[in-house]
DNA sequence: ACAGGTACATACTAGTTGGTATGATGAGAG
DNA sequence: CTCTCATCATACCAACTAGTATGTACCTGT
């Protein structure tokens, strides 16, 4: 699988190997002689590059899952021009997810609500992850409102924070029910309220 | 802890103290021992009540959790006159969740977001629980709709999924980050959409 | 009183868990 | 060429896992 002598090989090996045993059985239940297994790797190499199983879940979240998040959810926001349509864009881009996806959820969203409150170095790597995707998102959002994108007289914070929310929820309640649907659903109603934050054409007055 | 000889007795004591474990552990990494120890039975009787750790699991899934699902989320909306007023209490009432219950998350989206993509049992009845609950939800507002308490052009069953998931996430997100500060922000925006599907004044035109 | 089934209690097991102790092998420095 | 350290490999272990086998006490119908 990689050449005899070569530890980042080896350590990339491990870390994807125990964030797809982690995404699939969650990270107590994921079995270290599996990890092994799937990464080709013996347990000596294993503990070479990870003190303990604890560790190689924090190392999982920080390079793997954090990394994913910022790709799909973080750098679209970056650049854009109109939050609110590259927020449907992400939105629609999440809906493309495989079966395998709609099974599993979301890999951020597993590994907090089964360990944030069981292990705090998690839950401090977790809310350091949720924050960072909540300020980006109330960052493109206040640039929207400055380019007249959004409506001046929302809370981007309060918005950021509820659109992780619903979100997680939305892909989460998908896995629970484990039907398309049930997320297209969703996601209709959500775009919905995306098309809220809009401004409002100068001559329709609107209360609240 | 309990008399001698009373079997339904014995039955509930395993039940809430496995509900217990589960809450705290997950299923998968819940104890049987530790389960035993806190309901103060011995193992004979779990495996004379249950026939296995996944039985219990439904067990305590049907009986406790969707249980508390109902009294929390469902029998408010039934007998409610304003379905919206009613979900801003209701999510009031969620917000009263001690530092315990911030900590610990939903029981019921716990143990989906764990065993959803596992095990095909425990799916089928988180699925059940999920989508009475949005029935339920659904037929409120329909109610108030046909009441005039509700915009009409709104689909009652899209709006009912992206409330439970919102829901869902708004608590999950709170487990995440561990501040009820979040909780709050996610549910400000909450009430703002939630006031956003009350009918419009008649004097005033709205676009979409 | 007695039979029989319900409702447990105790002791045990086979398998798995994360983790370790020790040894081997390779690559680079001097 | 050799010394040394990083990088592994193998064998092992104590603790824990869900589950079982077996025995017993109690309650109920007859």
């Amino acid at each position: 699988m990689c050449a005899k002598r070569d530890p980042q090989a080896t350590r990339t090996a491990l870390l994807t190997a125990a964030a797809g045993e982690i995404y699939e059985s969650g990270f107590q239940s994921a079995s270290m002689d599996d990890i092994l297994r799937s990464a080709g790797v013996t347990k000596g190499a294993l503990y070479h590059h990870f003190a303990n199983k604890r560790d190689l879940g924090y190392a999982v979240l920080d390079e793997v899952i954090a990394q994913g998040v910022y790709d799909a959810w973080v750098k679209p926001l970056r650049e854009c021009v109109d939050p609110i349509d590259a927020l449907h864009t992400i939105l629609s881009n999440a809906a493309e997810m495989g079966h395998l996806e709609l099974r599993r959820g979301c890999p951020l969203n597993n590994l907090a609500q089964e360990m944030a409150g069981v292990d705090e170095g998690f839950q401090e790597r977790i809310a350091a992850v949720c924050s960072r995707w909540q300020a980006e998102i109330a960052g493109a959002l206040e640039r929207g409102q400055a380019g007249g994108y959004v409506r001046p007289d929302l809370d981007p914070v309060s918005i950021s924070t509820f659109l992780v929310a619903a979100v997680q929820g939305s892909i989460g309640l998908a896995k629970s029910c484990q039907c398309p649907e049930t997320f297209e659903r969703s996601k209709s109603e959500f775009c919905r309220y995306l098309e809220s934050l809009r401004p409002v054409p100068a001559n329709v007055s609107v209360a609240n």
